[in-house]
DNA sequence: ACTTTTGTTAACCATTTGGTTAAACCAAAA
DNA sequence: TTTTGGTTTAACCAAATGGTTAACAAAAGT
């Protein structure tokens, strides 16, 4: 069924898309990108949207697919949640624009947005701070906060990585571009500390 | 100087720019907007992104100009930083729309954003990195990580409020709105707790 | 062997879009 | 009253862009 065509569509697409965003992107770019003509752009996935839903409706999935290690009850809240911060980290990683992208059509329509994430059964996010309200847990950081600045730290070098990456420059250090793991255990530090 | 004309055509612009970005935005949705012919837009301002820059030029030097706090040598280093911490976090408060805004478009064209930049002499950012970097100081924490997650727990909560709106709401707890005084407090503990 | 289906392309088409031109409007100066 | 200078508009234009068509090639059935 996959076609190698098909697949190198997609791996176009969700460059050009998540560089341009959807209305910077152009077809004929896309199709430059996958060596193919750009009428066979329109036989793959019939317009423009349909493309980009294909590429960003299963990085949605992704997305939520990720929050589900915090229901593996075989692990201790910590080791959960920075398992949980990991698989955040790496999805970001992978489509660094779906946040912001997100982000933008979520302020744009809260109403529409809160219906759609009624349409997905995921505990996770919210797991974190009932989680931390256990009276059991014990927690001495208020979990909201808590939660709040553990999604900031994993999300917010990813929208912001055009100005990090001036403001390093500029200090005269380097921009290393991939620095995940940097960032994994710097987080990981964090929930470590926070939680202990 | 400043006609009626101008006004309308510059409130109307950063309408539509809010709205749909440089690139979505169109030239006669602004002029509609203005109430006035597509032409008369190229007569006050010669082409679509001279009107960019006219209407968001300053947005981003304000917000470097939030980093010159960190310049003030009278206070310590710690005290430096949670000053800059506040009045980031105030900056924000008060444009959270604005600063998706950019992002979302410094992102979507990262080479037009790093030419604004060069025009911005603002040493402050790096005065962050600089500082910890300092041998004096002997700083524990990695001062290149530390900026970023300071910069991360300050501006994301602000950027991503619609989701943690939701997370909160769906754990049972109440979200309260302009918890800037909470945030203030928690990001200057981070910051104690980091460089002590 | 030949017929059908699937994959691929070049050439086109219709519309949109940023930008231009030349003429009209209009208030104030001469 | 006429001139003048800034302001505003309708009509255009060239380029770009999303999308279509028809022809063709390559497998896949039969």
């Amino acid at each position: 069924m996959s076609s190698a065509t098909e697949a190198k569509i997609l791996e176009a697409a969700k460059e050009v898309f998540m560089e341009q965003g959807l209305y910077g992107a152009r077809m004929q770019d896309i199709a430059n990108k996958a060596g193919i003509n750009k009428a066979l752009l329109h036989y793959y996935f019939r317009n423009k949207e349909r493309l980009f839903d294909e590429v960003f409706g299963g990085a949605l999935t992704k997305y939520f697919q990720n929050m589900e290690v915090l229901n593996d009850a075989t692990l201790s809240v910590s080791a959960r949640i920075v398992l949980f911060s990991e698989c955040f980290i790496d999805f970001l990683a992978e489509y660094p624009q779906m946040s912001l992208f997100l982000l933008k059509e979520m302020s744009a329509n809260e109403a529409l947005f809160r219906e759609k994430v009624k349409g997905i059964k995921s505990q996770g996010q919210q797991g974190i701070i009932q989680m931390l309200s256990d009276p059991d847990m014990n927690a001495k950081v208020d979990p909201i906060v808590f939660m709040m600045q553990l999604h900031s730290m994993c999300a917010y070098p990813f929208l912001a990585a055009p100005v990090f990456k001036v403001i390093i420059e500029k200090s005269g250090h380097q921009w290393e571009d991939p620095n995940h793991l940097k960032l994994k255990s710097a987080v990981k530090q964090f929930i470590i500390q926070q939680l202990s």
